[in-house]
DNA sequence: GTCCAGGATCGGA
DNA sequence: TCCGATCATGGA
């Protein structure tokens, strides 16, 4: 059930099911930030955006009704029933009771398909710190200015015409050249990302495991944060560890068509309680 | 100084 | 097919 209405500050939203901090602190996205007690701000879809959190209300502020309606609504996956999905999870494994209680209010975001790709070559091998800085500086760089400090992601086609000289700014280490591989093979067409969202999850697998720096936990999270392929899932030594404990003997697979949303609850669980799952 | 980070690639068994 | 070393960089 969604309820959203124009006020002063720009549109306020009631809605079950999503929290700020935790949508942006569990590891999907790099540019979103908490600038002060439940004062959120960030860039997406070319725009800057601040959000509050007001007891159960979020305020999307100095937003209109119609950038709300044709951009927010579908960035933040508003329409999608997370209630829903939080059943059907638990209908098939209980044992994830927990994780998913623990992780409530999670939305997985529908990010640039792009801006998804590259982040998570960024992302192999890397903290998230880092990770947030050398998107920050690429976005800086080469990005175009969208508002006083802010810069929106820059296309592939823009990154292509560069070189590793021209991305050393980044300090991205040997990931520079994953990076340029990719906007390459994209500005080239090699590499439809457009027809890349009509393929099975197997292809479209494949098919972005072409890019030289792009293996199956790449792959899988770009699908899951930029083509919103629930079914998605990402493993890493996070996952792996919290797998062993919480779903031993249990196949992704069983989780079904949301084992991606799945994976994103037991992913945010684990990292937030390192004590237990990290010895 | 050492270890590690939301991994992928490469060469050799 | 599988396994270990290696890859840049910066923070802990």
């Amino acid at each position: 059930m969604m309820i959203y209405k124009k006020v002063e500050r720009g549109v306020e939203l009631k809605i079950d099911e999503f929290s700020l901090r935790k949508t942006f602190e569990c590891g999907q996205c790099f540019r979103w930030c908490e600038v002060s007690e439940n004062v959120f701000k960030g860039v997406a879809k070319g725009k800057f955006l601040t959000l509050l959190n007001e007891g159960d209300k979020i305020i999307f502020k100095d937003v209109s009704i119609p950038e709300f309606e044709n951009i927010w609504i579908d960035y933040f996956d508003l329409t999608t029933d997370y209630i829903d999905i939080k059943n059907q999870l638990l209908k098939i494994h209980p044992v994830l009771s927990e994780a998913v209680k623990f992780s409530s209010g999670i939305r997985i975001l529908r990010q640039d398909r792009w801006e998804a790709l590259c982040s998570f070559i960024i992302s192999q091998n890397n903290n998230i710190p880092r990770i947030m800085n050398i998107i920050s500086e690429l976005c800086k760089s080469f990005g175009e200015r969208i508002s006083e400090n802010s810069f929106s992601f820059p296309s592939a086609r823009k990154i292509s015409k560069l070189d590793e000289n021209n991305l050393s700014v980044l300090r991205a280490g040997f990931r520079t050249k994953y990076i340029l591989d990719a906007a390459r093979k994209i500005a080239e067409g090699k590499i439809d990302l457009k027809s890349i969202s009509s393929m099975t999850l197997h292809d479209a697998r494949k098919t972005l495991m072409k890019i030289c720096g792009v293996g199956p936990k790449v792959a899988e999270c770009t699908l899951l944060y930029g083509f919103h392929r629930l079914d998605a899932f990402p493993i890493d030594v996070w996952m792996k560890r919290a797998m062993k404990t919480l779903l031993n003997g249990i196949d992704p697979c069983e989780l079904g068509k949301y084992a991606g949303v799945a994976q994103q609850y037991i992913f945010y669980y684990s990292r937030m309680n390192k004590e237990f799952f990290c010895h």
